[in-house]
Order: C-alpha cells, then structure tokens, then sequence
DNA sequence: CTAGCATTCAAACGTTCGTTTGAATGTGAG
DNA sequence: CTCACATTCAAACGAACGTTTGAATGCTAG
C-alpha cells in the first residue's frame, strides 16, 4: 500500500473527466451518452459507473475538479489584496474575480477552457439538482466578495449591491458561454474572443461602470 | 371553406405550445418527454406529431411563436423614438429593447413569463440548432439596434461597440433566466424578481453606464 | 510461482425515448 | 342521410438510454 507506484493510477478517472467536460460543453448533460463519453475517452463502458457510480455522480466529480480550485483562487487573491494597500477598489475586486475566471480559459491544453464555457452554459441550466451543487461551490467565495464590495462601496443599499452583483455574474457566465452571439451582431474572428488580457480589460471596463453607476437615475426623456 | 367557424381550430396546437413553454423551462428540451408533454397538455400522445411534425418542429414553433412579435415591437420601439426627438441616447435605446422583454414577463396569463425564462436558458443552449434558429429570430433586431448604438455612440470603435453590447445580451439574458443565483448571494424574495418596473431602472441603469464607461481604461492599482 | 485484488471487458438487462400505425370519432358539405 | 375529411385515440414500433453482470485480465505482495 504505503509507497505504491501511483503512475497510471486514476487515469482512466482522468480520461473520463476529460471527455465528459468536453462533450458536456458541446452537447448538454443529457445530450451527451456514456456510449458517446466512453468511446471518446477511449474507456470501457462500464468504467463510468466503477469509477463514478453514475452518471449523475459524473456530472458533480466534472464540477468538483475545477470549481473548488478556482474559487479557492480567487479568495486567496481577495485575501492577498485586502493584506496590501487596505481596502481594494471595485475595479481591483472585479479584476480578482474576472481574472481568475479567464485564467482558467488560457489554459487549453489541459482543458480548463472546455470547462469554463461548460460552467457558464450551466448557470442557466434547467436541471435542479446541478444548480443547488454549483451553489454549494460557490458559496463561500460568493459571500467574501459581497463583504469586499460592501466594504469598497458603503454608501450602496445592500439590495441595490445585491443586484448589481447578480448583473455581473450574468455578464460573466454569457459572456464566456455564449460564442455565437457576438459574431452574430458582428462579423468576429472567433479566435479574437479568447485574447484574454484584452477580453479581461473589456470586461472589467463595463462591469465596474455598471457597479459604480449613479444610484438615483432619473429618467431623462432624449433631448 | 371560407367563413368556416375558427374556434377551437387550433386550440389543441395552442395547448401543447403552452405545456411546452412550460417544460421545457423547467426540464429543458431533452428532459421533457412527449409523455409528460402532452399529458399536461391534455391530449393525446400522438398529437405533436399530427400538428407539428416531429418534437424540434415543435421547439421551433414554441420561438417563433414569441419571438417574431417581440423583436417586431422591439423594432417599432426604437422607430417610433427615431421619429420623435432625433437622436436617442444610448440609455433611451437600452430601456427601449430591455422594456420589451420585460413587458412580456409582466403577461403571467398567456405564458410570456415562462417563455422569457425558456429565452434566457437558450441563449446558452448546448444544442446548435436552436441557436442557430435563435440567431435567424433574432437578426433584424439586432441590426437595427446596432445602427442606433452606432449612431447614438459616434466615437466609441465599432469592435468596442459590438462587446459591449455582447455583454449587454447577456447580463439581460442571465437575469431572465438564473433565479437561483441572485438567492445565493444573498436572501431574496423571488417575487421581487419581477417587479418589472423596478428591475427595468435597475437593469438601464447598469447597462447604461457599462456601455458608456470611459473607454481607455488606464489600469490603476490599489493606492 | 501463486494467490488476491483492482480493473477492464463484452454482453445483456429493463426502461424510456420519439415516432408510426390503423381504427374510432366527430364534424361539415352535398 | 351520407360521404369525406380532419382529428383523436390506444397500441405498438425499433432504437437508444443508463446500468448491471460475470468472466477475463494484469499487476503486486507474499
């Protein structure tokens, strides 16, 4: 037992995670089949349920793997900001969080970036159960930025944050979900989408003028 | 032929278009079965196919069903602002192509809710037919509101102009669609969600002022 | 070498899926 | 009344689904 040789150990595990972040993201959870996943993953079919249980338990362990990282990275950036200088700007909050999001989308080799547009396809997903494990995930990170962007802007009424908060995270979660939209509205290289220092500039740009924006706009008619 | 007497001439139509709204919302496309689909519909299960063909000529039907008459009112909306004052601001344009989505979550009788909520997941959806549809529904709109932006907007770069309004679809598209994250961050009634009125200043406002922030954003660190 | 164990494999399980069929039903025109 | 047509209905279709099984395989400790 002690000292075992750990190579190959999970990597039937690892294929299977693999192939199933990538057809998840182009086919849905139940668009995709486990004779579909194993066959890509050049696994057994079987090797789903030895190694998961099932496929439910398959779609959690994907999440898992890439959620408890990136959420666990973007508190400690949180946390590295708030040692600094004292109290980080909105722009610096966003910037932390973005960040680590597209962070994640650079890396392709090993996947990361199937699973970001994976995980923002199912912010809106309709299953319920998936919905409640993605909260559970994010939790905790979730709640230590609502502090910072209560301590960055303490004159904005908590409902108020509360709101913009969810704006952004939508923008977020389309933004790196939704391909298809932006070249609908104009011809776009899709590869240009994925300049991720540019994209992460963009991003941050209009998240933090929608957080900062005026509180008591009144309605001006044109003109 | 003529004259003939129209009224429950298509009533069967309209209730499986109705029940379809609804799962399909609640379980998606591929988690709702014809079994279940008709059931609450009260017909028979052969009837989709009659009436419609086959189960994606049905998901087809159920978007050009709501779909055309919005992005039509949507176009009215910014012509009839075009006609009065010259030139809307950017904010006018917003609330104009918000307002219309929002309207129609307002219809809680005739199902426009659970379209709108159905229209959100979608824009995400992992199948490529349906955006592609989604796409074609959606085009003259888009055309029509960009030109208005553009004009609206006349120094900011046409790339500039095409992501923020990408990120504008999708902040609009996430708040349609994800209840449950805006409870995540903190306690939240559902039924405020939707007082429309409110979450329409809310939303311009966000987006307003993310489409107009300052656009050569020199990155600052904290103090 | 051998026994034990984790893993892989081909095959089959029962269920549910979307769709099709052909007869029953109701309605409007001649 | 009667025929023709549109619609509804119960039943069944083959295919594909997720999962289970039990034997084969390969590695490791004794």
């Amino acid at each position: 037992m002690s000292l075992r040789s750990v190579k190959p150990q999970h990597e039937t595990r690892t294929r299977i995670l693999d192939a199933a972040e990538e057809l998840f993201m182009l086919h849905g959870f139940e668009g995709t089949s486990m004779r579909q996943l194993t066959a890509k993953a050049g696994v057994n079919l079987a090797a789903v349920n030895y190694h998961f249980g099932s496929k439910d338990a398959l779609i959690e362990a994907v999440f898992r793997r890439r959620l408890d990282p990136m959420n666990a990275a973007r508190i400690a950036a949180l946390d590295e900001l708030e040692a600094a200088g004292r109290p980080p700007g909105p722009d610096t909050i966003i910037r932390a969080f973005v960040g680590e999001g597209l962070r994640m989308i650079e890396d392709v080799k090993s996947g990361g970036r199937n699973f970001i547009r994976l995980l923002g396809r199912t912010y809106t997903e309709p299953a319920k159960p998936i919905r409640v494990l993605i909260g559970q995930l994010y939790a905790p990170a979730m709640a230590r930025y609502k502090a910072a962007f209560e301590r960055a802007l303490p004159q904005m009424p908590r409902d108020e944050l509360v709101w913009r908060m969810h704006f952004m995270f939508g923008t977020l979660a389309y933004t790196l979900a939704a391909t298809d939209t932006v070249q609908l509205i104009a011809g776009c290289k899709p590869e240009d989408r994925y300049d991720a220092r540019l994209l992460e500039e963009r991003l941050t740009a209009f998240l933090a003028a929608g957080l900062t924006a005026p509180l008591k706009t009144v309605v001006r008619k044109a003109a």
